[in-house]
DNA sequence: AAATAAACAGAAATAATTTCTATTTAGGAG
DNA sequence: CTCCTAAATAGAAATTATTTCTGTTTATTT
């Protein structure tokens, strides 16, 4: 219920629009990460006229503007979420196997600066998966 | 030059055939991770005979057999380089960012049984990019 | 209100991967 | 060694996610 997604969108160099409002709401009022055309499918039912081209540069664009998360899941589709640290520096993401809720890994030392079998790490990219507090009730 | 990833290849479930020694030894003696397509070309000029659908499916197979690493870079195509801990448990790998070769990061206990905001971890993919000794000279 | 730049729709194209069917090949049994 | 069966394969076609393109609309600045 919080702010922060649309103050981010205020915020940032992206316009303010009504379409990136709607999907900002869409992920609030639903659970957890969801593919392009799924987002698509709820954007049809608010405005007459949308197209689904415009909603895959929306989702990368409110993914630069931190604002949301793509996540990896198996199958070659890419699936969107909230950012729930919106707007904090680099960080990691937990996808829930169940209900695809997103938790957050806030701070990542783990490969700072540091070399393995000679390669010098550049960086990183952690994807993990459990189960949410809810889900494991 | 070690022969492990054929003794793989002969102590897997799938078979020891010709195709597959062909796509062992290419990325034997050429560096780095490779798409689907680049093994398919070299194929093309070892069998008269080759289709893209079989190169795909051998390199999936010769994956789980553990003979190969996927490995994600940019873009949407997937990339398979030789799995140099071949054999051996679940491990990750890291990436040149120059010339595509694959490094290994051995034992992994970063994640095992923990929690993180709420979320009980069940699984993980790490994704490390790096420069390799000889590029980095 | 006019100008400028960003957002957008809709159609079409692209590119990677998968599916399908018929044919070939490898490894085991006799 | 020869036959048998299951696995592997080619080649064509289909699928699917994503991107590109062009003309129009919308928001922001002046
Ligand atoms: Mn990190
Ligand atoms: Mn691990
Ligand atoms: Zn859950
Ligand atoms: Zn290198």
């Amino acid at each position: 219920m919080s702010k922060i997604h649309f103050d981010r969108l205020a915020a940032s160099a992206i316009k303010d629009t009504p379409r990136r409002r709607a999907i900002i709401s869409f992920f609030e009022k639903s659970t957890g990460a969801k593919d392009p055309e799924t987002v698509w499918e709820h954007l049809k039912t608010k405005f007459r006229r949308c197209g689904l081209p415009g909603v895959y540069r929306n989702l990368e664009q409110m993914v630069n503007a931190g604002i949301l998360v793509r996540v990896q899941r198996e199958g070659r589709k890419r699936y969107y979420g909230l950012c729930p640290g919106c707007g904090h520096m680099h960080h990691h993401h937990i996808v829930c196997v169940k209900c695809g809720k997103i938790g957050e890994m806030p701070e990542c030392t783990l490969f700072k600066g540091r070399t393995l079998g000679g390669f010098k790490i550049v960086d990183h990219f952690i994807q993990l998966s459990g189960i949410c507090p809810e889900c494991g009730k």
